[in-house]
DNA sequence: ACCTGAACACCGTTCAAGT
DNA sequence: ACCTGAACACCGTTCAAGT
């Protein structure tokens, strides 16, 4: 029973029925094993999700464009998290699994340290750069935790969302009814705008910090 | 079977429990009641905890500051995320409860009302002021999450990811490794950072989108 | 050594039966 | 009308017993 085996189970498995249907009994049957056997090679359930989170992360190169050295930090940064961002989306049914741990596996640390690198070589001090990442990262999982876990990340889903807004009450939610015929179409559209406000705002950062400093 | 006293009640067990070890058996018996008693007042589990979602919401009004009508749209906008940010960081445990679903109960239809008002009558265009909402929300979200669901939100916890980060091969993770020692001690620090990257990117939208174009 | 069926103490949900 | 004990079909995890 190679440990390689169980994961690659175990991903399928999650992606397929979700964390919340996911067992060690369905695992087991797919694998025509029995829970026991799995107990043999893993802790439990919940270090099998672990190795299937950074399972997952081991896929993020793969969005990764390759970035001539001209490109920008800017395009570099953005590009790190888009392929984040779509390789989530490939697994929308894992993304909860990310919650409440900071990815500390093999994959995770290469995310990290591949961002970092982009921040640091373009002539930002270590501190933002550690501080900008963490919020370039949670911003994605933040964002893809909100994709339906259903598989319908259609534009369909944003435009009922988009119907229920305009269908309240102007008195009572007028700011509200005001912008929803203005909700983007896609999900992709506002993860890149708000994306793109995390980015103007460290460039900020970089050109003029001038009475603006880290940290209070 | 007062529906307020067992949202009340739910609100406490998933506080006290978390979502995994929250069962309609033990909520049951916190209200010396049975789980057929519950299925008479709501459809199943997934129905209440929903329900304990917009009860958490409710209570983040109480952490904003009144706020003087001289109040830039930059503050009034910190201080909106930061009230729900600190109203999450009291119940970690309900925080992945937000997963996979736009809360469209009462209390947060209010929380998206207040903020798009806010940017409206700063003189944002809808389509900003939607996909900045957008943002900003999936941004605490995703900050959020990242709590320690036990409740060991102290300092003593970014220590222990510092050390760990800093303990790492050099050769392979120059750049973590670099960035390490300036993590900061706080998350609230990390999470304030970020949230004024985005209201500096939002910023620049205001003053002179010259050049920059709303979703391409 | 490696694997397994069966067991234990739980789940969410339903329903016949009580008052 | 409103409530409940018991049932059904599941869980995660463990362990004596098999090969």
């Amino acid at each position: 029973m190679p440990v390689d085996r169980v994961i690659d189970a175990a991903v399928e498995l999650v992606d397929e029925v979700g964390p919340a249907e996911f067992s060690m009994r369905l695992l087991a049957k797919r694998l025509r094993s029995s829970t026991a056997t799995l107990y043999r090679h893993f802790a439990g359930k919940d270090e099998i999700l672990v190795h299937v989170v950074d399972h997952v992360l081991g896929e993020v190169p793969r969005h990764l464009p390759d970035m001539a050295d001209t490109s920008t930090w800017q395009e570099r940064l953005v590009a790190s998290a888009e392929a984040l961002f779509r390789t989530l989306k490939e697994h929308p049914k894992v993304v909860s699994l990310f919650d409440n741990h900071v990815p500390l596996g093999p994959r995770g640390l290469a995310g990290r340290e591949a961002a970092i690198g982009i921040l640091l070589s373009s002539g930002f001090p270590p501190e933002v750069a550690a501080s900008a990442y963490t919020a370039v990262a949670h911003y994605v999982i933040g964002f893809a935790s909100q994709l339906r876990a259903d598989g319908t990340t259609g534009p369909e889903e944003n435009q009922d969302i988009r119907e229920f807004y305009r269908s309240l009450d102007p008195a009572r939610y007028p700011a509200t009814v005001t912008s929803a015929p203005f909700l983007p179409n896609s999900l992709d559209d506002e993860f890149r705008f708000g994306l793109q406000l995390i980015v103007d705002g460290l460039a900020k950062q970089l050109t003029g910090p001038a009475g603006r400093t880290h940290h209070r």
